[in-house]
DNA sequence: ATACGATGGG
DNA sequence: CCCATCGTAT
């Protein structure tokens, strides 16, 4: 038995519109602990995973453990149809392969229930060593995707350069080549202005070539969070993490691409 | 002869908007007390109607009854030459086979004139008994789009379900099934915002089928009006009315399915 | 060519 | 959060 109730569906809206091009479908891991995912794209070659903690929930019941098995074209309609501030509550009755929504409109005088049908999906789960990454970048999520919605129309890859100065993002393409260069911020904005900090903590310089493609799939979830932190190691799958307001967070891990000799 | 002058050309617009889609031609029908409207869609199943008075319009004459034969598709091509507010004078000379449109910009910089080639079509006309409905609901408009938008992404009819605590929109289809409940507004709301509030009178709860493109295609006039009216009478066509400011009003009449016998 | 859904701006 | 415009799909 499941209940989950969540203050707003914006949340997870943008969770699903921004896993659902990857992954066609997936178990939801449901515990006491919170509701977790994880998925390889069609290709093997994405992981995709979120973890939403049980305390993020008002309230949260899940006796169980359980597996749901989601078809994500199905899920991304049905939200479609929550406004965004609306409260959604998620329920399943056990022996069932019914998962429910219920939206709540914010003034009441609307209530949605759409239930789906559970698929039955074997999972084989994948463990991801928790190494410490040689470099950890963390900066506005929206420059990231602006940097890799522009760069994608220069070449099919980046190559991400971190060093203690900042950050670098390169393509070279048939008709050119371009990079932008992200400067770790000044300790502190003088002026009123609020603007997301970059910040680089590294014990090596680290070099990825990364498929700009799944970048900018990945980006559908920037925003999920003002921020995007990314933990790389030099010839390691580079993780990208957008924290779920304070309930949580969305992972993904993309294997770099070997570099074209010289 | 005809001379209408229409303060604002958006209200033209949209009704045309909202029509051409389920009717390509028809006559508008001009007397001394208006211009009304009414046609039966290509498959004979839906009904679309309007009315727009004389005292609408300033000024408006009309010696003699006229019926106008219009094709759509060329007087929305020609409306979307009209600015918004742009104010419209409808001319129809007697023997003759043209209709024109003539737009003045609010500025009076700008004097544009159309002229419309009509037709010449046989109407039969069908009257509408008009029987107090078992139930007569009132919403917003906008609101009740938004539904037909959403339930049509789970099946192709919603059933719509009217009691005295509100009205409860339901579908179902091959990967789910979803239902939306509205409750009659509150009597008054406390605070300062002034949501479209939503009211049912009946005197049997109703209960109709009704095919959800149809509706979806009535649902392009709900910009002439914050509110829509529903009356419902049990086995009997829907009918849905949007009304048009203090001119008129626009109407559509839908059949409803017969439900599966379960 | 038309209609619908998605995205960006007010 | 709603409206208008643009782009994609049928």
């Amino acid at each position: 038995m499941l209940e989950a109730r969540l203050p707003a569906a914006s949340i997870l809206k943008k969770i699903v519109e921004s896993i659902k091009d990857l992954v066609s479908q997936a178990n939801f891991d449901c515990s006491e602990s919170g509701i977790s995912f994880q998925a390889m794209d069609e290709s093997n070659i994405a992981l995709s995973s979120f973890l939403l903690r049980a305390d993020g929930f008002d309230p949260y019941r899940c006796d169980r453990k359980l597996s749901l098995g989601i078809r994500f074209a199905t899920l991304s309609k049905i939200l479609k149809c929550a406004g965004n501030d609306d409260v959604v509550v998620i329920r399943y009755a056990d022996d069932t392969d019914i998962l429910s929504l219920v939206f709540e409109a914010p003034d009441n005088n609307r209530i949605s229930e759409f239930d789906i049908k559970l698929l039955d999906i074997s999972s084989e789960y994948l463990s991801i060593p928790e190494q410490e990454p040689e470099c950890k970048v963390k900066m506005s999520s929206a420059e990231f995707s602006r940097i890799c919605r522009d760069l994608i129309t220069i070449g099919s890859s980046v190559v991400i350069d971190a060093t203690k100065s900042g950050v670098k993002f390169s393509s070279t393409g048939d008709d050119g080549s371009g990079s932008i260069l992200i400067k770790q911020s000044a300790s502190v904005d003088g002026d009123g202005k609020a603007a997301p900090q970059t910040t680089v903590e590294m014990s090596e310089p680290v070099s990825l070539e990364l498929s700009l493609k799944y970048l900018n799939n990945f980006t559908k979830a920037a925003p999920l969070s003002e921020y995007v932190v990314m933990n790389m190691t030099n010839d390691s799958p580079l993780m990208l993490q957008f924290d779920v307001s304070d309930i949580g967070y969305i992972r993904y891990f993309l294997a770099p691409q070997i570099k074209d000799v010289d």
